[in-house]
DNA sequence: AGCACGCCGACT
DNA sequence: GTCGGCGTGCTC
């Protein structure tokens, strides 16, 4: 009977697609393959199949696979069921879902090549721009499209395409490109059998070839051919490094017939077997909570430590881990991006060796590739060290996941679908291979400590600091004060300053914060305060000293800096703003001699410049450091006896309901990152609003206070844990048709939510990459069935694009925003 | 998301 | 009269 196969493509559709099986032996197709299928006229592209069956569809006609790419699945069943409740939950396709799960290594797409056709003969002149294709080819005679566009800056190239296509000048094909290409090593071999007895003769007829004979001879100590034991496979690399011959000689013999090159696989992930050690012996506070902790995975399946700054969370981690391995079960640690550093990775490497996997974004793709195939083989690493996206990674056996700084924000995806959170989506994968969940952090977000409070969740303190180090004091300055008095320099106050000072004279080391939202340095016409804005977005552009352009955060546009301003032509176009670039500009003329460096999004762009940062810091070649938020992130150093917070008052007065409880956090961290073994560290809290309520907290270091506070505010406000939040966001290029949708469709889920419904309101930034953009917020009871609250909203999705008058309307939702 | 088709205004 | 802009609809 003929096989038909229903897939999901890597696209935003909301359903699957059906094709045939070709006949001839693709039995063992099941789901979680990878097949490739051809998706509208020409294009190409990687499918998942979700599911086999027997039922030929009706009304079009099937189409058949292209090429099985497995004959076993890249997805385990545990992660179809994970797909589907993502896709579910956070509202997209699974599309989306796949999008984001597999690295880019393994979804191949198609891409038009255009092939020059040699007997073509021109019949008279061409057009200039299809000569100038054809020039191009000629040069080199297969291109892919794209490069073509880029290399003659021609804007609508598929019709000059058509038409050399027309004249037969060129052909088309479409090509996969293959991303994912194994590493290969170039080795050597002797041609033919080697006993003693040859090589002998080898050697004779080497006699005046001394370089020659010199390789082989080391050829045969390292391969071992006249030892009893296997042969050893030679590196190219390797042996004409201990021969010290060069390259030339080894072609020698290879002319010769007497050693052959071949390529072998090799894999990139590190094989080097690390020396472990011994689990560090917990203290006695440690070892009440570790103790705790298991109690509580009796019957509840998600735990939170809550556990001060330094107080050894860690090694806590460590011996959970060590028990998982035991009972032969794997475990996920998941870390913040920013987080995920050398530290960290140090520490579990010289524990687990080998049995350690790492996965981050900013690793090589290929890499990436290699660690998902592991992961799929019966010989998976035990443990995987990741980020946000190695929840997607299959495991076989899965036991315990932690989420360590489990408040921030960064676990949540924000811009392309699947917006999902990691912490949450990773209670939900826990729960389907009934593992464990343990959740970490000095500063629980007020959602988890709901939970851990009310019995949902477990909830084990930790209030000891490690080798006893204090709590560093907090020093609140009032800067509104100073700048009346014109005491400040600059952003500094003189306490602050008299801080660095005696800090670099003791050479002990400073940290800067500054938060960064709501201080991008921006441009400013001195005499009419005219602000450059990005064309395509509803946002004013932020000026790069480094590369003197201003850029679109949003779109990533640049544009040349204006000699004067194009409103009233005056020349002085001055910075306005204070973002981290200008303080490190201020602290160096304060204090020439210190040593200073900035950790932001621009400094921390490649994983090796964000390293060396952070290296550079810990072995003391750095004085002071600047940072965003990114400097409060799990570091830890030994040497910082002073942070200093330069502005609180951009953290408060962020309109979102979440940034007093941000606010708290991102201080309590940055201040525990001051402290020394034998010294109290110091914390300059400077801000303008010296009362308020979050300073008084960060000063006393009352984390429940901040969150009852935050708890009775949400109830009363109607605002997660108590209720759930759901932002629906509507794009259309025309602001009054925006409008006017946006209206009715709040109007239609009124009928249904009633006062549920906010809105529709402009966020923020009312405009991205020449869209309007307009957002309805919903409030829906926590205890209230999701599900039915979903099938609502899609519903209401469904009567709005059926409306003649709203066609080209965009609509996308984030469930549980951040 | 692509990509093609089809409709309209701005040119030869 | 055609070229090329973008709005609309479809993809198994």
């Amino acid at each position: 009977m003929k096989k038909y196969v229903d897939v999901i493509l890597p696209l935003p559709l909301p359903r699957s697609f059906t094709y045939s099986l070709p006949e001839d032996g693709m039995e063992d197709i099941q789901p979680g393959c990878r097949v490739v299928v051809p998706f509208g006229r020409k294009k190409y592209y990687t499918a998942i199949v979700c599911n086999v069956h027997y039922c030929p569809p009706e009304g079009y006609e099937v189409k058949e696979i292209t090429t099985v790419l497995d004959t076993s699945p890249v997805l385990l069943p545990f992660q179809f069921k994970f797909w589907e409740w993502l896709a579910d939950y956070y509202l997209c396709t699974q599309g989306d879902v796949y999008k984001a799960a597999l690295p880019s290594g393994l979804k191949l797409e198609s891409e038009t090549i255009v092939e020059y056709n040699p007997d073509y003969e021109a019949e008279g002149s061409l057009p200039e721009k299809e000569q100038k294709i054809l020039d191009l080819l000629s040069q080199e005679p297969e291109q892919s499209v794209t490069r073509l566009e880029k290399e003659s800056g021609i804007k609508n190239i598929l019709t000059v395409i058509k038409s050399l296509l027309d004249k037969e000048a060129l052909f088309i094909k479409e090509e996969l490109r293959r991303t994912y290409k194994p590493k290969t090593e170039a080795r050597v071999r002797l041609v033919g059998v080697a006993d003693e007895r040859q090589l002998h003769i080898l050697f004779d007829i080497l006699s005046r070839a001394p370089k020659q004979l010199s390789l082989l001879m080391m050829y045969v100590e390292l391969s071992g051919v006249l030892g009893k034991s296997p042969i050893r496979e030679v590196s190219k690399k390797e042996l004409l490094q201990r021969a010290g011959v060069s390259p030339a000689v080894l072609s020698g013999l290879v002319d010769k017939k007497i050693f052959e090159i071949y390529f072998q696989e090799i894999g990139r992930l590190n094989k080097v077997v690390h020396e472990t050690v011994a689990l560090n012996p917990l203290n006695e506070h440690q070892l009440r909570a570790f103790t705790e902790i298991n109690n509580i995975f009796q019957n509840k399946n998600v735990c939170l430590l809550h556990g001060v700054t330094s107080s050894g969370k860690t090694e806590i981690y460590i011996h959970l881990i060590d028990e998982m391995l035991r009972q032969g079960k794997q475990v996920l640690y998941l870390l913040p991006e920013i987080a995920l550093t050398m530290q960290i990775t140090e520490r579990l490497k010289r524990v687990f060796g080998s049995r350690l996997g790492i996965y981050h974004s900013k690793f090589p793709d290929a890499e990436r590739v290699e660690i998902w195939q592991k992961q799929l083989s019966s010989q998976g690493y035990d443990i995987i060290l990741g980020v946000r996206s190695s929840v997607f990674l299959p495991f076989r056996n899965l036991g315990l996941v932690i989420v360590d700084e489990e408040h921030e924000n960064t676990y949540k995806q924000q811009d392309p679908a699947p917006r999902y959170h990691a912490r949450n989506a990773s209670i939900v994968l826990a729960s389907m291979y009934g593992a464990k969940v343990l959740l970490g952090t000095a500063t629980p977000s007020v959602e988890t400590w709901y939970n851990a409070t009310t019995g949902k969740y477990g909830l084990v303190e930790l209030k000891e600091r490690y080798k006893e180090i204090r709590l560093p004091e907090i020093i609140p300055v009032d800067i509104k004060e100073l700048h009346r008095k014109k005491r400040m320099s600059g952003q500094f106050s003189p306490l602050l300053l008299q801080y660095i000072r005696e800090a670099l004279e003791q050479k002990e080391q400073v940290i800067l914060f500054q938060n960064r939202r709501g201080f991008a340095p921006m441009i400013e016409c001195r005499t009419c305060g005219w602000v450059p804005k990005c064309k395509n977005c509803d946002v004013s552009l932020t000026y790069h000293k480094g590369i003197n352009q201003l850029t679109c955060h949003y779109c990533g546009y640049t544009y040349q800096l204006p000699r004067s301003c194009p409103a009233c032509e005056g020349v002085e176009l001055i910075n306005r703003g204070f973002g981290t670039e200008k303080i490190e500009d201020d602290i160096k003329v304060v204090f020439p001699e210190a040593s200073v460096a900035r950790m932001d999004l621009d400094t921390t762009r490649t994983r090796s410049a964000y390293e060396k940062i952070i290296a550079d810091f810990e072995q003391g070649k750095t004085d002071i450091l600047i940072g965003t938020q990114m400097v409060s992130k799990g570091l830890d150093f030994d040497h910082v006896s002073v942070v200093g917070i330069l502005n609180a008052d951009t953290m408060l007065n962020y309109p979102d309901f979440r940034s007093y409880e941000r606010a708290f956090q991102l201080m309590a961290q940055v201040a525990g990152r001051a402290g020394r073994k034998n010294k109290q560290g110091r914390v300059v809290l400077q801000t303008k609003s010296i009362d308020h309520p979050i300073i008084v907290q960060v000063m006393n270091n009352d984390y429940e206070q901040m969150v009852d506070g935050q708890l009775a505010e949400r109830q009363m406000f109607r605002y997660p844990p108590y209720y759930r939040l759901v932002y629906v966001y509507l794009k259309h290029k025309n602001e009054a048709t925006l409008e006017q949708m946006a209206d009715v469709m709040a109007g239609k889920l009124r009928s249904v939510f009633g006062s549920r419904v906010l809105g529709p309101d402009k966020p923020p930034v009312g405009r991205i990459q020449t869209l309007f953009i307009k957002k309805i917020v919903l409030k829906i009871e926590y205890n209230a069935p999701m599900s039915r609250a979903r099938e609502l909203l899609l519903q209401v999705q469904r009567e709005m694009i059926e409306d003649e008058r709203f066609k080209s309307l965009i609509v996308y939702y984030d469930v549980d925003p951040m």
